[in-house]
DNA sequence: GGCGACTCTAAGCGCTTGCTCAGCTTCGTT
DNA sequence: AACGAAGCTGAGCAAGCGCTTAGAGTCGCC
């Protein structure tokens, strides 16, 4: 993991907006659960041992198991949101911009995969109104990466024929990377964040000036 | 739907060779639910209401629900595969095989988004065994999109540092298209597979010789 | 030292789940 | 006409689900 998602304790800092303590276990325990067994294959009874408490704790801090899961999204999806957005605001030239916020999106997606799998795939098991305010971020996340491609075509750095096609094929790929990663594997998230980043600066047909 | 899915008449040949037709038609209904909601928040009796039966009938075809899933993973699986070696084993220049192979591949994903959901995502809800047969396949659809890519290195023509990394890269968003893929959105299977080729060539640092 | 607010547990309610089974119908075969 | 096999249904079982409730323990605050 890297120091930008510890304190400098070096405590988990992610979820460090849940309070109490105890909501907080509970949200990690249910994280755990619904990365490993996906959202529907999970009990109540599952998260709350997990939290070394009993099923009925869970329902004191959270009114429902959905309620859990869109906090979990929700966050999560800030978090990736603000990623993108530090990256699009720094100086640079469009490719350096696109190649930084691939390298720390795809970072965030490898080192914390748990959190996003979670965070990308179980979208659909969110209701309606949760669902709903879920995909308008993910709409923000997508507008934010082809506003970066789109002035790199214009500064004519990028060479692409369909820029919004474009955005999804490269935050498909980004997100994907929450699904393969494993932590034992052959390449760290900063590894994996660069060689991303590099297959993006090729796919928007940029070409380095050496 | 491309005429390669189809029989003459115009039937879909993808559940061909499920018999008899009762069984055939529960495997479609649960590949409709399982796609719609998920494996696990499918339920028998949606399965069997949709194909028109009672929920018992379900049990005279397969042995278990899980049985069902792994009918549709198998069959998928080995039609990826196929798709996949087809590409591998025609003659052309590593290039042309790979853009082949991506765009037909992205194609079925595509055309058969339905399908490929169940496919790609519900792996996890496999039993241990059945689970362990289909990870060989993936394994081998791997290895064959590997060989390719290799090739196309050895002969000069591509530009990839690691290999084994790309394959996974290149696979990752090929199979993705399965998830985000809509049949009212503005390109068609054809569009998104051709496009999808060139993306993966220039993944691959391939210059197109015009 | 007493009290309200908060946190948690043991027990369990009502419901849905995957799956079973006895029995009915519909066959092709003799 | 008789019969066994196969396909299917209505009814329902045991288990597990999300969630609730009554009450106990613990705390800060006056």
């Amino acid at each position: 993991m890297s120091a930008a998602e510890q304190t400098p304790g070096g405590e988990d800092v992610t979820w460090g907006e849940v309070a109490p303590e105890a909501a907080r276990r509970l949200l990690v325990a249910a994280v755990e659960a619904f990365a490993e067994r996906g959202y529907h294959a999970t009990t109540t009874r599952d998260i709350a041992g997990r939290a070394g408490m009993s099923p009925a704790a869970l329902y004191i801090h959270y009114k429902t198991k959905e309620e859990l899961l869109h906090r979990i999204s929700r966050i999560g999806h800030d978090r990736a949101l603000e990623i993108l957005r530090a990256a699009e605001l720094r100086d640079g030239a469009p490719a350096d911009r696109l190649a930084d916020a691939v390298r720390s999106f795809v970072r965030w997606h490898a080192e914390r995969h748990t959190t996003a799998r979670v965070v990308q795939y179980e979208l659909d098991a969110l209701g309606p109104e949760h669902r709903a305010e879920i995909v308008e971020l993910r709409r923000e996340t997508e507008a934010t990466v082809r506003r970066i491609i789109e002035e790199g075509v214009a500064a004519g750095e990028f060479d692409v024929a369909d820029p919004a096609g474009t955005t999804v094929a490269v935050l498909s790929l980004c997100i994907d990377v929450a699904r393969w990663f494993n932590a034992q594997g052959r390449r760290t998230p900063d590894e994996v964040g660069a060689f991303y980043a590099d297959l993006v600066l090729r796919m928007v047909g940029y070409r380095a000036q050496k």
